[in-house]
DNA sequence: CTACTAACTCCTGTAACGGGAGAGTCAAGA
DNA sequence: TCTTGACTCTCCCGTTACAGGAGTTAGTAG
């Protein structure tokens, strides 16, 4: 019989540890001392504790082991843990390809204010509308008449909140002016179609976001470091990009105030 | 201005996390009803939520985050994270071969009641005495009568506790007699050597350890074992195995009940 | 008899929130 | 004006696998 300490040595573990083990149940001492509660082990739970340790280096939970020591096949639980581990050594590679691209990345100074988040964009109902428009400017100016035009023909339509409203480049590649664009709108029901508005269901996808500041002549900052980003991060780009208006014309005068975010939908490669 | 429902789901997270980053001074409102406690976002939150998901998803703490956003250069956090992480994925791919291990060694009946463990061995201070015995027997009559003649020797050393007592194969191969082993127990302090009997310190260093319990003739299983988990999980034997004595003939009675440990010590391949 | 070491219990803290209780706030409909 | 329902607030507990420390008792060596 060894006093706590000693066998703590012999299983070179800590005090703590063991009377975790114990309080847990995971590992009760041979006996414990009726009057003063010292406890006592044997080479028995020298064992047992063996195995829990073998079990522990494999990253098993207490509860897992717990559930193999109580006799129940370890197959399953052994299992679950591998596929989980398979996870997680993907997820902190996904980590590590982001901070090198930072630290890759540190010297262009264009693109020091820009962040990107991988970001789940949820299924939504739209309106929308395609056109070419000359220039952000009129762009800006044709959305107010369309929102009214569609309220006018079904009132009880409620655009969703927080407000979700954006355009999508129909055009492969950037283009200053000029661009042919689908405008969309989300809101709270689906209705028939009308004229050359068009309802329909926007389904859920994957994007990257990043954020930009200011006028939209610096937007294709934004998207080239977006598309570096899906490049070095071992994505593909998987649909045509969204760009989401948050502030703008409408409620900040000052140029630099506009805020708008990019949303590349991309699959892993 | 936006209360915490509509902001959180602007930001795609939960209004529990935007209390929380409140709290914790990471990410305060814009502004704070002195008299309701109603917390109002504004975009600019907004973005700088961006900034904290985008560093949230390298895996950063939020404390190594609130670093950063206090202006502190980021490198040297990255770098460190970076180290992390790499340490992170060879953890978990150590795992996942341990449970591989298990998952495809499952059938072999021999090795059902066998458990590995790498441990560290610290250095140790021991007595030594290089022998040639024919049988297990015969060794460990031997041993008392050693004990007696060093503390005869020098009575001020002492064994420690718990006490550590093995041999070393010097035979490369296995035996099953006449092996050639090197006696070793560990004591608290250093003496000059006399007669056969050698004092030594014996270097710190990481071993796999088998326990085996039963009779020594079950012994070669148990080295089977630990050498194809030697193997089969990237390491190599660094040095001669020790055997340390647990139970044995002179406390317990039964053979079933001997235990002993394998150490192999080993260096990742 | 006196130190000193070792053991005990109980409490707190960890990281980043999630769940839920109980109470107050706000806007819309009757 | 009242009520209902949705929203928000604070406060407290739970999560994992222990570590650290306070205050107290047990056992041992000189």
């Amino acid at each position: 019989m060894f006093r706590i300490g000693e066998f703590s040595k012999m299983c070179k573990t800590t005090i703590k540890t063991l009377r975790y083990y114990d309080e847990i149940g995971l590992l009760k001492p041979e006996e414990t001392d009726k009057f003063t509660s010292y406890r006592f082990y044997t080479t028995n739970q020298l064992v047992k504790f063996h195995h829990v340790q073998s079990l522990r280096q494999m990253g098993l939970s207490i509860n897992e082991i717990k559930q193999i020591l109580s006799g129940i096949s370890a197959k399953a639980i052994l299992e679950r843990r591998k596929s989980e581990l398979v996870a997680e050594i993907s997820f902190a590679q996904e980590q590590l390809s982001r901070i090198q691209f930072i630290l890759l990345g540190r010297e262009e100074p264009n693109f020091m204010n820009y962040q990107a988040i991988i970001k789940e964009l949820q299924e939504c109902i739209v309106y929308s509308k395609r056109m070419t428009v000359p220039s952000y400017d009129a762009y800006f100016q044709l959305i107010p008449v369309l929102g009214k035009k569609v309220t006018q023909k079904y009132p009880d339509i409620k655009c969703m909140v927080p407000e979700y409203c954006f355009i999508v480049y129909l055009d492969g590649e950037y283009k200053e002016r000029d661009f042919n664009v689908e405008f969309c709108e989300a809101i709270d029901r689906m209705k028939p179609d009308f004229d050359d508005i068009k309802f329909k269901k926007i389904e859920s996808t994957t994007a990257v976001s990043v954020m930009h500041k200011g006028a939209y002549s610096g937007l294709s900052q934004a998207y080239a470091y977006a598309f570096k980003w899906i490049e070095e991060n071992g994505y593909t780009v998987a649909d045509a990009p969204r760009e989401s208006y948050i502030d703008g014309i409408w409620n900040k005068e000052n140029e630099e105030d506009w805020l708008t975010e990019l949303q590349v939908p991309i699959v892993k490669k």
